[in-house]
DNA sequence: TTGCTCCTCACGTCACGTGAGGTGGC
DNA sequence: TTGCTCCTCACGTCACGTGAGGTGGC
């Protein structure tokens, strides 16, 4: 007969461990003195202990213990349930591998600039939705270039929206696909999102965007002028992290009312799946 | 201006997460109003929202991004904790890929015997211990060269013990250390544990066992005729999971009084700390 | 007016760690 | 008798998820 503490000691569990799996009816001491509670562990507890203590550190829970202890659970089952143990264990590996590249870019970044990124990345998933839309070409990125189109096609674009009696559904976005290969020239898009049971309008075509599982997505703020050290952030983001780029960017005007310096837009970058 | 729902779902989080990071003073709405409660935020809010995520998934905790948020923490006390991050998660790492290699051995055990195992096997630390002990050799181990080896040696301790006026401050331990190749006898040691301040005897030879920081364990119910299935669990056990055996091994009497079939023996073998 | 959204509590999560406050055992 | 051990609450951990119960907005 031993007491709590020279039991636990025994085990190499703390006194508290042996009260929470008396509370849980894990394991129980041989006796209890009724007058004082003082709890009692014999020899015969220990091999209980040590099968509880071998399956928690396989990773399962107490009340899953509690389960294959007591014999409720099939040999097939507690099979099934340790494959699954490794699947959730491989899961956090990855994870954790991920983890240690994205603080690695982070160190990078802080070695370069010694300060707070003016960008933060963050992963995230885009909802379908649907746009109507104008779409043009263009040879080359930049402002310059994308400038003046986008300045044509979101007047019309909204004008047509209004004719076809339809509401904008959210801010503006534009769109830009992957071209095959540098001579191709790049389409861009400009669409308005629009409630998906919205009547269709012979003047706009109807973009259905699919929803994304994962996208970076970085706020920019001020002129799109100097939107380029956005897409730069988030690119080498990319790069660094193992993320790969998958189709299409979308520029979406969060808040584009006032002076081009207080604009504020977000730049989101389609991802592969995993 | 948004209220919760609408920039939450801009953000891709949730609107509970947006009420926490308020009720932190981690994330404030633009403004809040006073009659309804309603949280109103406007897109100066989501850079923020945007560094609070990005730092978040690198597994700071919400008061760690505080304090890096509010500008309390110098440059290199983040690049620091960024690299305290990466060791975190290398550990976390090493910890899940032992344990798959845990869960591999106890499905194989599973495989093998398609029921529970009659031992098992717990990673664990040994106190350091002081022992009164006497000596001997074998050439093999085995119970019909052990026993009788033993059972010479433990009365004949225990009467030394006693005629030395020491205390016996713990059960009987019988330690067998690695030979250097297979034709050394095999030294074999019988103790019994006493306080660290009792007085040396002249007849008894005084062995200080250090702690060891991990040693597998387990435990062997009834004979010690039978003794020899629970090292070849604690051997296969140290093989399938890649643990060296670090010296030596020890059996504790836990409980020997009665009839060798309800004796109960911990067997431990020290293992590499890691 | 009816859904829809928002609000504020407040409990639950998981396996204990860590006091507080009090009593029993040697 | 004095430390030492044990006991029973009960809160804290971390970042929210998940109702319950009630009100505001369009």
């Amino acid at each position: 007969m031993l007491n709590a503490g020279a039991f636990a000691r025994l085990a190499g569990v703390s006194v508290r461990t042996l009260h929470h799996y008396d509370e849980l009816g894990l394991l129980k001491p041989a006796e209890v003195d009724t007058r004082t509670g003082y709890r009692r562990y014999t020899m015969l507890e220990l091999p209980r202990l040590h099968r509880i203590l071998a399956l928690r550190d396989l990773g399962l829970s107490l009340s899953e213990i509690q389960g294959i202890i007591d014999d409720e659970i099939s040999v097939e089952e507690l099979r099934a349930r340790l494959r699954s143990l490794q699947a959730e264990a491989t899961e956090r590996i990855g994870a954790e591998s991920e983890r240690i590249i994205r603080v690695e870019a982070r160190i990078a970044q802080l070695e370069a600039e010694n300060e707070p990124p003016p960008y933060d990345i963050v992963v995230k998933r885009l909802e379908a939705k649907r746009l109507a839309v104008l779409r043009d070409a263009t040879d080359a990125f930049g402002h310059e270039t994308l400038g003046p189109i986008f300045e044509r096609l979101f007047p019309n674009l909204y004008a047509r929206v209004d004719r076809g009696g339809l509401q904008p559904a959210g801010p503006a976005v534009a769109l830009y696909f992957d071209r095959p290969d540098p001579n191709t020239p790049i389409e861009v898009v400009a669409g308005v999102p629009i409630d998906t049971d919205d009547p269709p309008s012979h003047e706009l075509e109807i973009l259905d965007l699919p929803e994304v599982p994962r996208a970076a997505s970085t706020i920019h703020r001020g002129s799109m002028g100097r939107v380029v050290a956005g897409y730069e952030a988030i690119l080498r983001w990319a790069e660094q992290t193992g993320a790969r780029p998958d189709g299409y960017g979308r520029e979406v005007y969060l808040d584009c009312d006032g002076e081009p310096e207080t604009w504020i837009t977000e730049l989101q970058l389609a991802l592969d799946p995993r």
